[in-house]
DNA sequence: GCCACTGTTAGCAT
DNA sequence: CATGCTAACAGTGG
């Protein structure tokens, strides 16, 4: 389930095992993983040294030599493994990355082939569309400007979190998290979110993603590190998958309904609708 | 075996 | 334009 913290992690335990390496090779084992036809243009990276890797929303950059820059989108099952080169590869490896040093390689893995990988030639920013339409980081976005997306929109509150175009990284798990943790209901329209209340919910979005990414994110199936190493945050979990499960603040049981086409859990006790029209 | 469900989001309908 | 479903895929669990 790689969301924000898990991405976060991935980045930063494949970034110093990559950067500085040449790309020797490539092997494309899924060529769909590439986006809007790019044929062979994997060629274009043998021989370039990798600068670095960064996150933004939920999407990893490789930054090489030239300009050129890998993008890549987990989506749901998505991995990035540094394995031994000898190391049998398995069935749902779309992409390896062989270096011209060491002895492991970077392999895309994926079960449910959504994840997808840009090539991009020049800034990423403005030449990679997908990455062009995100929104703010959470970590990194003021009160202020999270007040006006909040007043912009008409949808529910889950529904914005959810929306990368919105606020770039959260997912289904941390968006319920967070809600919890802001004492806000997932269904709130997200315009009544003002002033202490949407102040509140940018500090829990803050507070549950910096200790999610401290204990490497959280690991329901699929998700490990570049290394291999599976997060540990899912035991904080506080709703997300607890249903019927007594709430850890009041006690009542935890309740799961559908909002924006996803499963969303929450206490409806310490997350009360609102009433009346001020927030 | 069959059906419901899963961490994401593009694409389409409204 | 904005918002809300559904499908894309593969696997798991009831």
């Amino acid at each position: 389930m790689p969301e924000l913290p898990e991405v976060e992690a991935i980045v930063r335990s494949l970034e110093p095992r990559i950067r500085g390496r040449t790309i020797a090779a490539t092997e494309l084992l899924f060529p769909p993983l590439l986006r809007r036809a790019q044929g062979d243009g994997l060629n274009a990276f043998r021989g370039l040294r990798v600068l670095g890797a960064r996150r933004r929303g939920k999407m990893i950059l490789v930054e090489c030599e030239g300009g050129r820059t890998l993008v890549f989108h987990l989506k749901m099952t998505g991995r990035m493994d540094l394995c031994e080169c000898g190391e049998p590869v398995d069935k749902h490896t779309r992409l390896v990355l062989r270096f011209r040093d060491g002895a492991d390689e970077l392999r895309f893995h994926d079960v449910r082939k959504f994840g997808f990988c840009i090539l991009v030639d020049g800034d990423p920013a403005v030449c990679c569309g997908e990455l062009a339409g995100l929104g703010p980081e959470p970590l990194e976005i003021g009160l202020e400007e999270f007040a006006a997306i909040l007043a912009g929109r008409k949808g529910r509150i889950k529904a914005v979190l959810l929306d990368q175009a919105a606020i770039a990284g959260i997912g289904n798990i941390y968006a319920d998290e967070i809600l919890f943790d802001a004492g806000i209901h997932p269904e709130t329209p997200a315009a009544r979110i003002k002033n202490k209340k949407a102040d509140r919910l940018r500090q829990s979005m803050r507070h549950i993603l910096d200790l999610a990414i401290a204990a490497n994110g959280s690991t329901l199936r699929d998700y490990r590190d570049a290394g291999g190493c599976p997060g540990g945050f899912q035991s904080y979990h506080k709703v997300y998958g607890r249903e019927g499960e007594p709430c850890a603040v009041c006690g009542r049981p935890i309740r799961r309904i559908r909002v924006a086409g996803r499963s969303t859990h929450y206490c409806p006790h310490c997350q009360p609708r609102l009433r009346g029209r001020a927030s």
